[in-house]
DNA sequence: TACATTTTTGAATTTGAATTCAATTTCACA
DNA sequence: TGTGAAATTGAATTCAAATTCAAAAATGTA
């Protein structure tokens, strides 16, 4: 099973340059100078407080510009149009979730669920942190081919990293490549909505209660093992959601 | 667990209501003659049409009036505007999941099983056949807030009504509301994407598998199953998926 | 300090699509 | 068959936002 690991980046890097094309293909000026270095910059981080306040579909150059404090016209000195702009900004954002998550593979479930942890507490926080970024990532996905591929790479990749040391281990250990691709592609989206419900629309009863951020990792982290391994994960793992481990231990 | 019927019935209408003011909000002139009627249904049914070729976001009303062989001025005789065009398109669309999944509510895991099955296809079903319009959909979740309010409602309640009857039974049964709530809006995304990608994007290796609607129903039912009750369901349900019913005898 | 390069300005222009509208046709019913 | 109400047309208009541009300011360098 899981791709060899060389044939996985390159496949990444090819989806990388497809979706970074889109953004660059405009002729873009170069900056010729630290100042304008700086300026760009300064759109581009006005861009994200911009995503965040406004949203990726209400969003003008106009508004970008007023709060970066520069002129209008200036904006077509450093980017040829407003989706290449965000498309850069998330290219940036997104690279917060290629880093590898931890050095050494898991070779056993249990270590499995470190890895899982981290990789959904990376999750986590963006959302807590970046809610509009990843509301715009989401939405740029369904726009612009070449980004969801990318992006949807990008978490497979995680995923599969992490998982990749596992073949044996646990009940999923005699499922064919293809079998296991389809559960992993479908366990890949467990939580979004959730995420999605507690830290962007924030309506439904859910978002009344208090979940710390690393409380929600580890619901996410313990629901995926449970989903995977068909088991409980290790008590001893659950050290902040401690509702969760009440309920495990009367198992 | 699990709110009353009634509660939940009123919160949905609600949440229908607002979504559909969205629509209605702006003057909608009531057609005013037989023919004013089908012209008007002629244009929604163009606007789907439009939206499974050209996608939500090209899609222009002179687009949808050429489809549907009509002057592009008409279409403010029947429409305030795009948008709530789109949006009474996708309230129609929505009811095909309103309805109750089945008669009786599930009272063993097994039992649920079936219904699951039911919910499931139900949703497979939708992505095979109409893949534009849940592209569409999942678009105008994020673009107007009551609407997606309104299909997390309406999913959310498919979702507690299948399960309203088994409190008590299986490892969740003593898990409280809230826990509760917390892993089912985080396993009612389960699939997602898998279904994106499968019926939509059709990018991923996994597209290019043959993968009949009842065999995926099967997959990501017996994938909630998996995750929610911690145990395989019953061999005898595999009834499509036989690559799934082999690998569960090798247990 | 002079001068060429780059950055900056914001008003003027262009663009593409939404919207209006006056004129025409069709329809339903007496 | 005549009449008023409703539907239909598509060219003309409006509109909001993107885009251009000529002129001014800032910058770095010799």
């Amino acid at each position: 099973m899981y791709k060899k690991e060389t044939e996985l980046k390159n496949e990444l890097e090819i989806a990388w340059k497809k979706a970074a094309d889109v953004a660059l293909s405009k002729s873009v000026n170069p900056t010729k100078s630290h100042k304008g270095a700086l300026a760009r910059t300064n759109i581009k981080k006005s861009c994200r407080r911009t995503l965040e306040k406004v949203g990726y579909h209400k969003m003008k150059i106009a508004d970008v510009m007023q709060e970066a404090g520069m002129a209008t016209g200036l904006f077509y000195h450093y980017f040829p149009d407003l989706r290449s702009l965000v498309l850069e900004v998330l290219l940036d954002f997104l690279s917060r979730f290629k880093g590898k998550i931890l050095n050494k593979p898991a070779l056993t479930k249990e270590e499995w669920y470190d890895v899982g942890y981290t990789y959904y507490f990376r999750i986590v926080k963006s959302y807590a942190l970046y809610p509009g970024m990843m509301q715009c990532m989401k939405e740029m996905m369904w726009e612009e081919t070449n980004f969801g591929a990318l992006v949807r790479l990008v978490f497979i990749k995680s995923q599969e990293e992490s998982l990749k040391k596992l073949p044996q281990e646990g009940i999923r250990g005699n499922m064919s490549n293809d079998q296991l691709r389809i559960i992993l592609r479908a366990l890949g989206s467990v939580g979004e909505e959730l995420l999605i419900d507690y830290y962007i629309t924030k309506e439904s009863k859910i978002s009344k209660l208090s979940i710390s951020e690393r409380a929600m990792a580890e619901y996410l982290t313990s629901l995926f093992y449970q989903a995977f391994f068909l088991e409980q994960p290790p008590l001893n793992k659950m050290k902040y959601a401690k509702d969760l481990k009440e309920w495990m231990k009367t198992q």
